[in-house]
RNA sequence: GCCCUGAUAGCUCAGCUGGAUAGAGCACCGGAUUUCUAAUCCGGUGGUCGCAGGUUCAAGUCCUGCUCAGGGUACCA
């Protein structure tokens, strides 16, 4: 439609079809149409009043599937909706499970890197910002065709090792393997305290990690011990937000990798030695502070080793595309990291992206401020335990509103974790996010619940429906405003999640459902779709509604409840 | 000091490539349920788009300067 008005517009005013195609913007306003061109640029090549431009031009302009309508100093087009209506339901209907996802991303392979917790500690409530914010990314990737690895780039290497070790050094084989995560972080958090009044103990981590590092038989067991029981800790909770990986590969699988990647740096000739450190100096690229590949005692850091990451990630998976999800705070360092990749001439170099977002804010009542995740004693808050409350919060809900329904249980915690999760999705990523249970486990307006029910309940009537959907006759039934808004704002689906794609930003979908949320609850209360005689077109609108909400759910990584 | 990010209704936020009257939700006020799920819907109150210039027929959107807030500024990650 855009293509035909541009080449009928082109032909009755000198510009080009591509200028006019610029020109044409989609009116804000739904009674303006679905396109409109505006005539400002005219008039002064013109030297005409735009309104009359306006009104001369539309009358020139004709074609079966718009009509023209000068409104002002605008050509609005009117799609015809018959047209528009029978072309995206027959889409829709061609295929119904792949509406909304396409193979734009055919053959090309993405890697996110998230969540990345360090193990030996438990899953604090920050996490969920960079696990759900990748795992959204690596959901919407997929369906628009990718090929997609998701990398939970484990911190399972450091000095802080020493002292867990330190700690069980004196056990033997049995007892390490008994050992359960509890005394593990209770010894980490011990032995911390214990380096704070007695140096010795310092000396002693120290020693311990240098053990781990050569190698040291028992040093390496307590290791493994730990990063296993870490991670099926980390594994329970990732499986209750649905969320999985494709690799766990840490960074103690570097270690061995970074001489070689130290060397590949130095023979590129773009290293130097500052105040006795390895460096990359990054003036060139307008950083003033250059990148460290090797301290002064002869350490490496974690610019070494996310270099030696990147480098292997390339050769294992040759991708096109390599997305970091972490907070904001570390754009100096990825913005280092890539400007390295790109001096030493690396070709993937230009495809890495930093998907940076904002740190998330806990209310805290006895103060009246948003603090970063802590308690007032110090406590960082636990991951767990604010998904068991708005669990528990969601089934308090459930047991006023729905006493039958089934898998009560099942739904709460759907629903809980739904609300905490789309809370932590709906801004752009780059926002502070501001947490209260108040406004997270708040079941209207715009949260997750308020969507799970949106699509429970269209989900619902196609249920009763219970007959076979097929292509209407005629769609004049659904022509109407608000069904016709409706359709129209379904049909935008994969042009959003694309554009969610190219951005890497969920709360792209989590807008786009809210918005087809708002019009089919509308929708809903004014038209009794089963009662009506057109009911066999009009069940169309809770399906497509409940199929498009799934999907735009799912690339959230919220569930969806049948019933709620 | 330098760099990055943010600033839009009382609060939390949308506003895509500059375009028509700046939109939602929460909160507050008032309505709707013999009818497919009221976790819903409808209406109302509420705005100097941080400030000042500039570009343009047109600026919340682009440019410059400033203010405030947060973060970062080589041997942490």
């Amino acid at each position: 439609m855009k293509v035909e008005i541009a080449t009928q517009l082109a032909s009755l005013i000198e510009m080009s079809i591509d200028d006019v195609v610029k020109l044409i913007e989609v009116p804000k306003n739904t009674e303006h149409g679905e396109l409109a061109f505006p005539c400002f640029v005219l008039s002064k090549i013109l030297k005409k009043n735009p309104v009359q431009i306006a009104k001369d031009l539309s009358d020139k302009i004709s074609a079966n599937n718009f009509i023209t309508v000068p409104v002002g100093p605008y050509i609005n087009f009117k799609a015809n909706r018959q047209v528009l209506v029978k072309d995206v339901i027959s889409e829709f209907l061609a295929d119904t499970d792949k509406f909304g996802s396409s193979d734009f991303g055919q053959g090309k392979t993405i890697v996110v890197d998230f969540s990345s917790p360090n193990i030996a500690k438990p899953l604090a409530f920050h996490h969920i910002r960079s696990t759900m914010i990748g795992n959204s990314l690596v959901k919407m990737h997929r369906n628009a065709g990718y090929n997609v690895v998701g990398i939970n780039h484990l911190g399972d290497w450091g000095t802080q090792f020493g002292y867990i070790i330190a700690a069980f050094k004196d056990c033997d084989e049995e007892q390490i393997n008994n050992l359960n995560l509890k005394e593990i972080i209770d010894a980490y958090v011990g032995m911390n305290k214990a380096a704070k009044e007695d140096s010795s103990v310092e000396d002693m981590a120290r020693s311990c990690f240098l053990d781990l590092e050569s190698g040291h038989n028992k040093a390496r067991l307590i290791w493994q011990k730990c990063r296993d029981l870490s991670l099926a800790e980390f594994e329970r909770v990732y499986r209750r937000l649905g969320v999985s990986f494709d690799s766990n590969i840490g960074e103690a699988f570097f270690e061995d990798k970074l001489e070689n990647l130290i060397k590949q740096v130095e023979n590129a000739g773009i290293t130097n030695i500052s105040d006795g450190a390895l460096i990359v100096d990054l003036e060139d690229y307008g950083i003033t502070t250059p990148c460290l590949l090797r301290k002064s005692d002869g350490a490496t850091l974690y610019a070494t080793r996310d270099l030696a990451a990147a480098c292997y990630r390339y050769e294992t998976y040759k991708f096109d595309k390599a997305f970091y999800v972490t907070d904001s705070g570390q754009s100096l360092h990825f913005k280092q990291f890539f400007s390295v990749l790109d001096k030493m001439q690396l070709p993937f170099a230009k495809n890495m992206y930093h998907a940076p977002f904002g740190v998330l804010l806990v209310w805290d009542e006895t103060t009246k401020e948003w603090t970063k995740g802590r308690t007032r004693s110090g406590q960082i808050v636990l991951l767990e335990d604010i998904l068991d409350e708005a669990t528990k919060r969601a089934m308090d809900i459930i047991q006023d509103k729905r006493p039958d329904l089934a898998n009560k249980s099942q739904v709460a915690e759907q629903i809980g974790i739904g609300a905490v999760v789309f809370n932590d999705l709906k801004h752009r990523r780059i926002k502070d996010v501001k947490f209260s249970f108040e406004d997270a486990i708040n079941f209207e307006g715009e949260t997750g619940p308020y969507l799970q029910y949106s699509a429970a309940r269209a989900a619902s009537v196609v249920r009763k429906y219970g007959k076979e959907i097929k292509l209407p006759e005629n769609f004049n039934a659904l022509i109407s405003d608000s069904s016709f808004e409706i359709i129209k704002k379904v049909s935008t689906l994969p042009e959003v999640s694309l554009r969610a794609c190219s951005e890497g930003e969920p709360y792209i979908i989590a807008n786009f459902c809210l918005e087809l949320a708002a019009l089919f609850n509308s929708f809903y209360a004014k038209v009794h779709i089963l009662d009506n005689v057109d009911v066999d077109s009009l069940i169309l609108i809770p399906e497509m509604v409940s199929k498009a909400l799934s999907k735009g759910l799912s690339m959230l990584g919220v569930a969806v409840p049948e019933q709620m």
